[in-house]
DNA sequence: GTCTATACGGCGATAGAC
DNA sequence: GTCTATCGCCGTATAGAC
């Protein structure tokens, strides 16, 4: 039925620098910006080539929306079991990483006209999501008592939308009131959940995980 | 400098129409199907003819993103002159209405790889903000107390934006504690905004203020 | 398994005929 | 005010070289 068309081993080193050249463009010049011949060229290969690892468009997308996420959820995982004792940080923290929540609102976007990434965009959040809500089920009544009526569905879905709705909005230049979203959000944190080391010298938060500067390579970020 | 092209009167009929068409194509299939061809076909004109009057397509969106966010302007307007007792339900119905939070994401998305569509967009939002920040400026000791650190800016934030993530949400599929999270709005609505007839025979809100069905013409909605 | 060359129809955009 | 011709870039498909 479908085409027999011949398609590259995944395990290519090139399929992989495609992808790498491709997510990179997308961060650069937005999803519209991906065509064989530019992802060709910023790979130094001819377009035919790129063809022959991703036969449609989609096919591509794709592989690059299931590698990112893949990873961001290990990455998740990973955070969740080095610090079981503030869950709320985490996910703040894992869902206004601003590569992969551009990332993510391009994929969004592409969602709306490429029925394939709609899919996946849906699987790959509900997973997500699900790792989420369950950390912090787990440890509810920490946060049961913040608000009548929250629940681990609901908590998670503003900590989860709200930094990604402001990345969303920096990206087109509004910034109006992030700030004081920025405030409300670090205190309920420090309300809810106290960090070991109580007080720090400054307002700062704990540092940061990790760097989240734009790697080369696709495994972390 | 610029091409001193010529362009058809911005009190055309048929320059009405093909906008009229074109929201209707963005809302059925995106952004992307705006193509000449697929707008003049759903016209019955053709190709040229809608260039004639839309240069580019960037002109094209540009006209259409403003005879939508003037009309929208105007309803906030109207609703908030109208009903000054309760701008807060007001907010989060603006925000809520489907047709508009499906053409203003699309736009969004569009805006990643538009420039003049981002700043635009920009434009509107911060006019529309500000409408919506002043109305809650001037009841403000009415919200202030129902949490530390709020203000009015960062609860417009929240009303303005959970609205539209869960419709972008919806909008691939996904719907994890989106019922949890209007519960809890409404129940805050109710708290901070009580309504004249304070109780009704049902838990349901009071009705909106107006149907928020798909007109073909676009001055409404 | 990897990669190149070539062809096709649809696209946005331009210039200019009617 | 309306419509056609044309241009260069796009995704995609195929045939075949290494």
């Amino acid at each position: 039925m479908a085409s027999p068309r011949r398609v590259g081993a995944e395990t290519s080193k090139t399929r992989a620098t495609l992808l790498d050249g491709t997510e990179q463009l997308i961060l650069e010049a937005g999803y519209a910006a991906v065509t064989y011949r530019n992802v060709a060229a910023k790979a130094g290969v001819t377009g035919g080539l790129v063809q022959y690892y991703f036969p449609t468009l989609d096919d591509l997308f794709l592989a690059l929306l299931r590698r990112r996420s893949d990873a961001n959820l290990e990455r998740l995982l990973a955070a969740l079991e080095e610090r079981p004792d503030e869950p709320l940080r985490i996910i703040w923290e894992f869902n206004t990483d601003e590569t992969s929540a551009g990332l993510m609102m391009e994929f969004l976007a592409l969602a709306n006209h490429r029925k394939s990434i709609r899919s996946e965009i849906a699987e790959v959040t509900r997973r997500a999501r699900k790792v989420q809500v369950d950390a912090l089920a787990a440890r509810w009544p920490q946060y049961a008592s913040s608000a009548e009526g929250l629940s681990p569905g609901s908590l998670l879905f503003l900590m989860a939308t709200v930094p990604k709705m402001m990345l969303l909005e920096e990206s087109v230049g509004i910034a109006a009131a992030h700030h004081d979203v920025l405030r409300l959000v670090e205190q309920y944190l420090d309300s809810v959940e106290p960090t070991r080391a109580p007080r720090r010298m400054q307002t700062k938060r704990p540092a940061k995980r990790k760097s989240p500067a734009r790697r080369r390579h696709g495994s972390s970020t």
